[in-house]
DNA sequence: GTTGACCTTCCTATTGTGGGAAGGTGCAGG
DNA sequence: CCTGCACCTTCCCACAATAGGAAGGTCAAC
């Protein structure tokens, strides 16, 4: 079958495709008199879990170790669910680095009453430095001073 | 002040600083008769301004709009107000995002064992298009008939 | 006057992905 | 047979933002 054909089937585009295979992470396909690439479905099957491993936030390199194990039929399962655990402790964190800001930033929305004065408790709090962020009202009435 | 007095003092980087300039974020810094940027409280003020816009996770593009409300005194707070929300909207978007990829992580590593055996449904799952993800074992039993 | 700590510009890499050019191939219709 | 169209190939460029480093200029202290 034809590049674009397993794109299609696989969701992964053909650049990718491509660009999965110049770095590796697929092994090169076979290549008909034409030079076309060819592809049938195992790696089809291939791409599938390429995709769905990236779907998930697997960098990469992740999927790259995943796929390892996906062919290693003498595998254990712990080492595929230690991956895994890796990559939720991953995204627990950058969740929760996310959450924080938003908190942050919804508690400058609030204060701001976001009418036409130019007064305006967001850009108050972002001109200062970190440290004395979110005392914002305190600050600025001092440098009125 | 020397651009790497300014860096400390502002939390950016030397780098950044003249990347910034360099696309035109911030003004070009004055120089002086060595040819060396110089400068003043203003400049680090705007310099510290960006970077807490960063922290927030504003885009350099967005970041660029809060300068120009940043330096206009005429603003009205509610421009301001509209940029911080639409932000927050993209963070809650890309939350709720990850959320899902992580409940669905979550499921199969819940249901993978873990120990010595092969057998697991974090890739039994993988290998799968997502229109049947998450049915691994159905899916799985069928498939060794 | 040399050493070391600055400064300058310019180039490279990163992580994934997309866009496009330039040229080859294959098939269908005129 | 020629033309057009839809593929395919490789190669280069772009993006977001940041970091690293090379090559060369400058300044201050010892």
């Amino acid at each position: 079958m034809n590049i674009s054909l397993a794109a299609e089937r696989s969701g992964v585009s053909t650049k990718m495709i491509r660009y999965y295979e110049s770095i590796g992470l697929v092994a090169a396909a076979d290549r008909r008199a034409n030079n076309y690439r060819d592809y049938g479905d195992q790696e089809v099957a291939m791409l599938i879990f390429v995709r769905r491993t990236r779907d998930l936030g697997f960098s990469l390199e992740e999927v790259r170790a995943l796929l390892a194990l996906w062919r290693d039929r003498r595998r254990s399962s712990r080492e595929v669910r230690k991956l895994a655990e890796a990559h939720l402790a991953n995204l627990d964190a950058r969740m929760a680095e996310m959450r924080a800001v938003t908190r942050a930033l919804k508690k400058l929305v609030h204060a701001c009453h976001g009418d036409d004065r130019p007064d305006c408790p967001i850009i108050d709090d972002l001109s200062m430095p970190a440290k004395q962020a979110g005392k914002a009202k305190a600050v600025q009435a001092r440098a009125r001073k």
